[in-house]
DNA sequence: AGGCAGGTGGCCA
DNA sequence: TGGCCACCTGCC
């Protein structure tokens, strides 16, 4: 018998401060913060977070319209917001950030209008970026996708969130090499194996300040400075992490004169230069410095 | 068709 | 500390 097929709810509006337009919405959804969304016809996105599943698409005046499986309608009503931090005001963030000195940053503002950092969940994101390294996009989605469909629980038909930790500690080396994760499946299995005997592990990096949380990130095999700064940014909301990988690299050295700096400086760099919310400047140098690349 | 890819960890001077 | 290299393997 085949599945039932997924009644989907009726469009509904997800309000935001900042208006966000389709191409925008295509960078913050696909532009290597989260790996979970895919684009379906006409401009639709599906995602899949914590126990949720959602389409996101743009409607007239760049704003968002959202819908959901019926029977995870209300779930998602109530977690949306919080996953595209509509409480937080980044028009303001962005305001704040040294863009009236700094004219290659008023630039990439101008380019991206709207571009905001997702709050995903801690677990998840921790997950992702075990799996990014030296992959692009495409083969990090790719991964974690395999990972959904063979360890993680079945939300809807056919659709699976990525498995928790403690559901990974009961998955072998071997097999999460069959998801393609290669030199990375080490990774995975042995922080799930930390994680799965301190069930509050993650949870006690709550309270830590920014260079703390890092630091006891970085314990983990496989969470290096890169690593833990996109943990913290995107699925912590710890917007002063600045993360610096090959593209930052590439940028700063071009764009702020920095040739010969090493990942470290780069991002100590960052921290100073951009402040409070570097990490949302990153986002920024990310997608422009994507951008060219692409053209 | 083969090199390369959103890093990390371990080993050397 | 600082630099180098192996690590897996699917994709452009």
């Amino acid at each position: 018998m085949p599945p039932a097929p997924t009644v989907w709810s009726d469009w509904q509006p997800l309000a935001l401060q900042e208006p966000v337009s389709p191409p925008v919405l295509a960078e913050i959804l696909d532009g290597g913060q989260t790996f979970r969304w895919n684009r379906l016809p006409e401009g639709v996105w599906q995602g899949v977070w914590a126990g949720c599943v959602a389409r996101i698409k743009p409607s007239g005046s760049d704003g968002l319209l959202w819908s959901a499986p019926d029977g995870l309608a209300a779930t998602v009503a109530d977690a949306l917001p919080a996953y595209f931090g509509a409480s937080l005001r980044f028009d303001r963030l962005v305001d704040d950030l040294p863009w009236r000195s700094d004219p290659h940053l008023a630039q990439c503002l101008k380019a991206f209008p709207g571009l905001r950092l997702l709050r995903q969940p801690l677990e998840e994101t921790l997950l992702c970026f075990l799996c990014s390294s030296t992959k692009q996009i495409v083969q990090i989605k790719q991964m974690v996708e395999l990972l959904a469909q063979h360890h993680g629980r079945e939300i809807a038909p056919g659709i699976h969130c990525l498995p928790t930790w403690a559901e990974l500690a009961s998955v072998s080396e071997e097999s999460l090499r069959s998801c393609l994760l290669g030199f990375r499946a080490r990774y995975v299995y042995q922080t799930a194996l930390i994680l799965a005997a301190n069930g509050d592990w993650l949870a006690k990096l709550d309270g830590l300040p920014y260079g703390e949380a890092k630091e006891r990130l970085r314990e983990l095999p496989g969470v290096g400075e890169k690593v833990a700064d996109c943990v913290l940014l995107f699925g912590a909301g710890r917007f002063e992490a600045f993360p610096v990988d090959v593209w930052i690299t590439k940028t700063m050295e071009l764009r702020y004169a920095l040739e010969g700096w090493t990942p470290q400086q780069i991002a100590h760099f960052g921290r100073m230069h951009f402040g409070a919310c570097a990490g949302l400047a990153q986002q920024y140098l990310f997608a422009w410095e994507r951008a060219q690349g692409r053209s």
